[in-house]
DNA sequence: ATTCATATGTTAGTTTTTATAACATTGAAT
DNA sequence: ATTCAATGTTATAAAAACTAACATATGAAT
């Protein structure tokens, strides 16, 4: 279990992210409006951010505190790629492309370890 | 701010501790009535877990499953202690006082957050 | 100065989640 | 058969979060 697969494990209500990235709820939801972040969603459609949503509501905090508007987000969060590696390739994508993807995966895992993995202690998985 | 200081902090709210430990809100609240684990309450009375909460549950999980009962399982808990160090003492204490204590001081930390620490990043804070 | 768009606030109404508390069930031990 | 421990179930209330609509402030452009 990679580090940055937990990372992408959505984990917290919006209430709490309210109060570790000191923004409104209006303000989180208008970012994703705009898909400077892609939260999860519980099957009653609530939000679930993970610690890499923390991440880039951090720094939209400070871009915005730079002065810089929404385009001006945009463009950085859309210049900074890295690679995702799938069976056959190696795919360069957008940081929220990303990220939207490992959650996807990080889901999946949870589906999976609700039914089978029964046994296993998630302190493994979770050794931060 | 230490590790042991951040897995102490309450960010989950019980549907995921549910689905990360699998086990039912009954259940979890019941090893709560018993002080197995104390979990910090948010404003409107919700309860919030740590990753330290999670890695009790599932060590409790992980009890049960071997046949001990709950007598057994405080026990365990009672006898495995850690070191806690104050500014002119170390106190050996439960587990479960150590974590009790190590939420209310991330409490406090947060709500200092929340008025003073403005600028800081808090992927500082967060780095798993 | 007016207009316009952006970012955020606010409010209303609804749904989901969580809380407590009480009562029910199950299985093991006496 | 009774008792107790652990958990299930249900009812009811409160809190949190959702969407959508409308309001407002600020700065840019005309």
């Amino acid at each position: 279990m990679s580090r940055e697969f937990r990372r992408a494990m959505p984990l917290l209500p919006i209430s709490m992210v309210m109060q570790l990235t000191d923004l409104t709820a209006r303000q989180i939801r208008y970012y994703e409006e705009h898909e400077l972040i892609v939260p999860a969603r519980s099957e009653g459609n609530r939000r679930m951010f993970s610690l890499d949503d923390i991440d880039a509501l951090l720094e939209i905090r400070e871009l915005l505190d730079q002065g810089i508007n929404m385009a001006g987000i945009k463009k950085v969060f859309a210049m900074r790629t890295k690679d995702y590696v799938t069976n056959t390739d190696i795919v360069r994508m957008s940081d929220t492309e990303l990220r939207a993807i490992l959650r996807e995966e990080m889901q999946q895992a949870q589906r999976m370890q609700k039914t089978s993995l029964r046994q296993g202690d998630l302190s493994r998985f979770f050794q931060f």
